[in-house]
DNA sequence: ACAATCCATTGATAATCATCGATGAATAGA
DNA sequence: TCTATTCATCGATGATTATCAATGGATTGT
């Protein structure tokens, strides 16, 4: 479905010294594709104001929160708010807790650390 | 078109206390609206893994890389390959440069910078 | 057993996005 | 001026997503 037109690019003067014209050979990503997909995932989980100020909210109050009281301080309805923790749960950003009826999340701390790491080898510093 | 189901949550026993019930009033998110957009704006740049990658090539070479060399280590076609650094340059998370009929990117270092920052405040410390 | 509450899930919808092929603008060289 | 090359943009398409209303499962209290 894709690469028919992706390799036919810049090809003249193979004969005469095998040399590419336009750069001199720049180097491949050193990130794989499996380690990509796996950031790409983090950052799309925060790619959304809500999620952000989700998180945010979580960050700001040390004990956990639970969902009614989340939903309380954002435009949008229950089902959404659920979904947006769904996909914070599920990468790990925001921990969760059954309490009776009620289910209480919290910030994951650690994911703090793992963060400037990721930085990092996209920067290759 | 939002709002109607996101405003009736919890509100029995307004009578004898005025207390919500089921936390103790959490803390609102400390992250404004508009910082949020933002923040998103930037992970949604980075929210995708030939984005990732292209960051990756273009820190991996010291030297500013030409378009039809980004092209050639990746599966995808050259308006992609364009089209994603539309959005990298719009983040300024590359730079751009002409240099007759190539044009030349090299990474923003001064983004690693930002990163840090912004985590520090969406995690709240 | 029953009613009430919390919250996740389902199904639907409109918007956004990644990708493609085709085209066009700009530049360099003959 | 003509041709070739690089790269951005356009229009279309299929996939993903944010949101909603409605429903259902789980738990608590009566």
């Amino acid at each position: 479905m894709r690469g028919a037109m992706a390799r036919k690019a810049t090809k003249r003067r193979e004969a005469g010294g095998g040399e590419d014209v336009c750069c001199r050979t720049a180097t491949s990503p050193k990130l794989g594709r499996e380690r990509a997909r796996e950031y790409a995932g983090w950052f799309k989980a925060l790619a959304d104001p809500t999620r952000i100020r989700i998180l945010n909210l979580l960050a700001a109050n040390r004990a956990p929160v639970c969902v009614c009281d989340i939903v309380k301080h954002f435009p949008v309805g229950q089902p959404t708010i659920s979904h947006h923790l769904r996909i914070l749960r599920a990468t790990r950003f925001v921990l969760s807790e059954r309490r009776g009826t009620f289910m209480y999340y919290r910030v994951n701390r650690n994911c703090l650390g793992e963060f400037p790491q990721a930085a990092r080898l996209i920067m290759d510093v």
